[in-house]
DNA sequence: CGATTTTTTGAATCATATCAACGTACGTGG
DNA sequence: CCACGTACGTTGATATGATTCAAAAAATCG
């Protein structure tokens, strides 16, 4: 499990051995089964996710009670709610097991340590934050740009296995419409 | 001018003078007008510009040839195209002035030099991408869980004396509507 | 001041949401 | 392994929020 990790900060930056097995006895794995819950609006977020194999999802409760989902993560993503981590303030949002998935999880002290053991891991995670940040733009340029139809093409386009993984309502949420319209849609041409 | 950078690695970092005096080196200041490009799309990104006071605008052009604004820098905020800075490839978008502006520019190249000199300045641009991408993560759930006229509100209220700043229809395009649309908004209440 | 840029206003149109009802699949316990 | 219940997906009719377009009014700039 952890060797997964170890090999996705390697494509970054060079860690030793003893470093690697520092980052491993500082990271607990977890099982968790689809459906549960990780971290509820109302909580302070103390743990940074790690995605091994599976989905996680953060979302959102609107107004009217239904969910919004804010951003996935899958195999090899990093996933907390950065704001309430960072600041330790209570978060608004959920973070939930989409399917059955093992993650590997750092809490915020063992993070701090870590970074002021392996300096790398500044440069690491600089690097995973620069390309979430720069994702995140593309994406709020695809909402802005692209009609909803075009969007859900898109996105399929891109990402055909990973919309095959998740329920079409769930698809709909991140993407910003209904399921009622991508029902629709996929009834158009494919 | 330096001063300002200076200043707010601080508030994140430690650094001693004669590192200060390193950073100061490898950055260039600038002044651009209104309306000055700094980037066009197709061109690769190399440079990382901080606000020290202005505006900066990162932009796309859409299908129907409209201008879609993704994000503002003001003072003391980083702007680049962090794809096309990152993985050296032609751009898709377009920086430019809003307001006569005062940068700070670092050359890429510059930047991995500061980066192997000054390992503190990871972390800090660790943290500020970090609180970049959380605060992408909260604009879309604005977006999705908002309606335009509620978006206009909230962020007329966060951010009042900004929106004094623009031009009405820039703030339009930020928040993903027409400058009518805005124009009717402001004409209900205020 | 005149010229350009930005904002306003109104009417017609369009994309997408909503609601309700029905169909299908799925997984859980008997 | 089947049956039942719940969760998920589809469909059509109607409603609505926001866009588009065009034109006039206001503000800003050289």
């Amino acid at each position: 499990m952890h060797t997964q990790l170890i090999a996705h900060i390697r494509k970054f930056v060079p860690i030793s051995e003893e470093e690697a097995a520092v980052i491993a006895s500082c990271t607990q794995v977890r099982q968790v089964k689809k459906k549960q819950p990780l971290l509820k609006e109302g909580q302070v977020c103390t743990t940074h996710y790690f995605v091994t194999k599976g989905v996680l999802r953060l979302y959102a409760l609107t107004d009217r009670g239904t969910e919004q989902i804010i951003q996935f993560a899958i195999d090899n993503w990093w996933l907390s709610d950065y704001m309430s981590f960072d600041k330790q303030t209570p978060s608004g949002f959920y973070i939930q097991a989409v399917e059955d998935t093992t993650l590997l999880c750092i809490e915020r002290s063992a993070q701090e340590q870590l970074f002021a053991q392996i300096p790398q891991l500044e440069s690491y995670f600089r690097i995973v934050f620069q390309r979430a940040y720069a994702a995140s733009l593309m994406r709020i340029q695809y909402i802005f740009c692209l009609t909803k139809e075009e969007r859900y093409h898109h996105f399929n386009n891109a990402y055909p296995e990973f919309v095959q993984r998740i329920p079409q309502y769930m698809l709909a949420s991140f993407l910003g419409f209904t399921p009622e319209f991508l029902s629709k849609t996929r009834a158009k041409k494919g």
